[in-house]
DNA sequence: CCTTTAAATGGAAATAGTTTCCATTTATTC
DNA sequence: GAATAAATGGAAACTATTTCCATTTAAAGG
């Protein structure tokens, strides 16, 4: 809560009723979102809301910590919360193929700046799917 | 080469002209390319080709081993060649963000089916970017 | 070779996600 | 309360990707 709104405040962007709603939408649940999902939800909420407003804000998030973006090949995006981390600040993110919760991976062992394949790493993506331990045992 | 047209066989797929053109263009070069350079190289090489064609057949060729899609949240898909892995056959990849030189990396701790986090792995992502030995004198 | 058949192809058109433009509104600061 | 830069919504533009379908072709069998 606070701490996103901390976050986006640190970024200089303003703190506006669609920012909030959008957190709001997350927090509520721990799946990904599509941003035209978002724009639904934030239209049951509050009243009209525009798209570009929607992936703007998306992206705004995104970019000061408070969301990311998954990676994946199918067409749309997804973003998802980025919730209070484990032991490791640097970590990724694990989606249930079931459910579409997602939690954390931590014990990244790669870090900009290091060789790697005779190569100088500058950014990596690690992402995971699999089933989580709910949705093990209702299945 | 053979080892291509045997997992284009294998996979009871034809081995039409195109295919063998757009084989020939990802080994002429280490990088990767977009579904539209590759139309725009095929077509100098042979005649017409439709771009649909093209996207069906990297689609084809990366089902079936001899290309993978890379990674990335650019609007546009990036396909390169799966060359001869180095000790590991699960391995990943690291692009040169500067010449776009493909590379090998091996030694991926993640297998589907072992526990993360409390997840059932099913699948993963894993993707570099880099500065490759080159690139690192010349700049 | 010649025939057969399922797969592949190209062009045009349809889709659909994303971005741009711009006039209007609003959060923030003083 | 006024000033200002940022945010917003709607329409339209963009553009990558997919679908459709008629035509061609690779591959298998005789
Ligand atoms: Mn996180
Ligand atoms: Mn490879
Ligand atoms: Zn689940
Ligand atoms: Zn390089």
């Amino acid at each position: 809560m606070y701490k996103a709104y901390q976050l986006i405040r640190n970024a200089g962007l303003k703190l506006t009723p669609i920012r909030k709603e959008i957190i709001l939408i997350f927090e509520e649940s721990p799946r990904p979102f599509t941003p035209r999902e978002v724009q639904n939800l934030v239209q049951k909420r509050i009243g009209r809301c525009g798209l570009p407003g929607i992936y703007r804000n998306l992206e705004a998030l995104a970019g000061c910590g408070v969301l990311f973006r998954l990676a994946g090949f199918g067409r749309e995006r997804f973003y998802a919360l980025c919730r209070e981390p484990g032991t490791d600040p640097h970590h990724h993110h694990i989606v249930c193929v079931s459910c579409g919760k997602v939690a954390h991976v931590d014990g990244c062992r790669y870090h900009e700046g290091m060789m790697l394949g005779g190569y100088r790493l500058l950014s990596h993506i690690v992402q995971f799917e699999g089933v989580c331990a709910n949705c093990q045992e209702n299945n």
